[in-house]
DNA sequence: AGACGTTCTCGGGCGC
DNA sequence: TGCGCCCGAGAACGTC
């Protein structure tokens, strides 16, 4: 579920509720979730006695900040974080539990089973699998059109494919991906090296307004995402193009299609987002 | 039935 | 022919 919006906002809830507290022990109780160290009681046994001393967010990893060491955690598809009290009900699909000191319990709930969490060294995560080869941070003073434009280089792929690629930018996923691309009016089969500069630029523009307010609006809780208080989003309701099949464009009243493109739900306007850049019309061929 | 917000692995195809 | 890169397909899972 959760894309670069919907990660912030779960970050900027989880840090009110649980920086300062410290793990008295960790129950995993479904051991794929846990990565590294790949036997889980080594896992519960590093975070013992350890404080959070803030939560940080690198393009859709969260980061768990403890006073040794950093939990890198990824939500994938349906993973959820909330704080409970410890006589609180177990939900089903909760499958790390940690216990904190002052009977409060950060549980971690997927349903899908997909989430992963690794243990490293306070810092050492930046230069380890998973987060090494991660892009630029599209919220960032570093991403800059310049920086951009690098990226987008010369590479003949796809430009949806190319955008869903952490390596090159992180956080954008399959909602804001086909929210940016109509928004600057391009072709998700485009071809990234044949953009226009003015392209480029409107790329560059629509990724950030779009990726800017789906934050301030806390997210999209398209199905099942909510933030690290147990609320959902907003920014569904501002979506143009995601989950809007056949229904009319907002800008031209055009039928919006719906494709796969590199194996996703691919929601476009043909219209405005023509595969073709427009040119004078030549007969025959 | 089949799709689903993610990402990793694998294998074929291509170019050098 | 061989190697490396790149891309798309498939897999991981449970729910509606």
């Amino acid at each position: 579920m959760p894309e670069l919006p919907e990660v912030e906002t779960v970050r900027r809830t989880l840090e009110k509720l649980v920086i300062g507290k410290t793990v008295e022990r960790v129950s995993v109780l479904l051991k794929r979730i846990v990565q590294l160290p790949d036997d889980t009681e080594a896992f519960a046994l590093l975070l013992q006695g350890e404080t959070i001393r803030s939560v940080e967010r690198r393009g859709k990893f969260l980061r768990f900040m403890f006073d040794q060491y950093t939990m890198v955690s990824h939500l994938r598809m349906e993973g959820r974080y909330g704080v409970y009290g410890a006589d609180e009900n177990m939900e089903p699909h909760t499958h790390v539990i940690f216990h904190f000191t002052d009977g409060t319990e950060l549980r971690y709930k997927d349903v899908r089973q997909f989430g992963t969490m690794h243990i490293f060294p306070l810092n050492q995560d930046l230069s380890e699998l998973p987060l090494k080869k991660l892009g630029l941070e599209p919220l960032d003073d570093s991403f800059t059109l310049e920086a951009f434009r690098d990226k987008l280089g010369k590479r003949a792929t796809k430009i949806k494919p190319l955008l869903l690629n952490q390596e090159y930018i992180v956080g954008i996923g399959n909602i804001y991906v086909d929210e940016s691309l109509f928004l600057a009016g391009i072709h998700p089969e485009r071809e990234a090296n044949t953009l226009s500069k003015q392209e480029q630029a409107k790329l560059y523009e629509a990724i950030v307004a779009t990726l800017n307010e789906a934050v301030a609006a806390g997210g999209s809780s398209v199905k099942s995402y909510v933030n690290g208080q147990g609320e959902i989003g907003m920014f569904q309701h501002q979506l143009k193009m995601y989950g809007r099949k056949a229904e009319p464009c907002l800008t031209c009243g055009h039928a919006i299609e719906k494709t796969v493109v590199a194996g996703r739900g691919t929601h476009y306007c043909p219209k405005c987002q023509p595969l073709k850049r427009p040119k004078a019309k030549r007969s025959g061929s």
